[in-house]
DNA sequence: TAAAAATAAATTGCATACAATTTAATTGCA
DNA sequence: TGCAATTAAATTGTATGCAATTTATTTTTA
């Protein structure tokens, strides 16, 4: 019982949180290497084949990244020819991201990775679920501070 | 009911998790600029207050990370005087890590760190419990597979 | 309506992460 | 013993992340 317990690596909630984000995306990377994908352009991805077409802004919104990381970003998913990059018609300060065809077609191949990922993280469903509700009740959390 | 919701960055898990840890080092950004720490180097600190003495590996062991992230965090972290490196004499392979005085008095001035931390993250005590074992299991799964 | 404020991307700079390679040293085994 | 295999750090290269600044454009407002 020290004053510095709470400075302990093993009372600390933070750490395991930033510990297994990493393991994630680390055990992402065999799966995603396969098309040729970090997870971050995974992701961008997803946002993609269900939005059609979005600002880099919207794209940001959905993930929490900013333009200094979206940029380049979209570059290379746009030199991969998933997705095409345009001016606003309505706002020219702004970019419009659209999915190619090239980019829908890899929404097919791609179904097996979410299954195949499952397999690692070995949750029941009923865990997966109060997991999934803590980590929102958190993101919310810092949605609401940050939005003041 | 698609066969591509499971596509869905809604339907994720691993999405919130990596959102949710990035939010949290972010939020602990203006709280460690006050020590010119990054959230990195706090926990590299961490592991230096509990064993005043330790090789790289051992403190990649505890943060998951490996020595292309620690050596130049460590260097670091040395040009701020709170640690020393020095060849191990059991093995001139290793290098030994060692905290300094001023690395120990660090903690006395961070011990404030993690309550106010604690406020921002806004789960009861509960459901923190939870999410700590949640994590924990998921780690540990990842340790299981690794050593294979 | 003209200047000020705000906004969207892009750019710049710094700090991770991590795979892959390299270097130096140690182990293990034939 | 002597060399192959292993190991610990460091190095290299690529990809984020994000704060801060810049540029171009739009909105607000005096």
């Amino acid at each position: 019982m020290s004053k510095y317990d709470c400075l302990k690596l093993e009372n600390q909630l933070c750490f395991p949180l930033y510990a297994c984000a990493k393991a994630v995306t680390r055990h992402y990377k065999p799966l995603l290497d396969e098309f040729d994908l970090t997870y971050t352009q995974y992701i961008t991805m997803m946002v993609m084949w269900e939005k059609k077409s979005a600002s880099v802004k919207e794209i940001g919104e959905c993930l929490y990244l900013d333009s200094g990381t979206l940029t380049p970003l979209i570059n290379k998913l746009e030199s991969k020819g998933y997705i095409e990059k345009h001016r606003s018609d309505d706002d020219a300060r702004g970019v419009v991201v659209t999915i190619t065809e090239a980019g829908k077609k890899l929404r097919d191949k791609m179904v097996k990775v979410p299954t195949a990922m499952g397999g690692c993280v070995a949750l029941s469903e009923e865990e997966a679920g109060e997991l999934y509700t803590l980590l929102y009740k958190i993101l919310n959390h810092f949605d609401e501070i940050d939005a003041e």
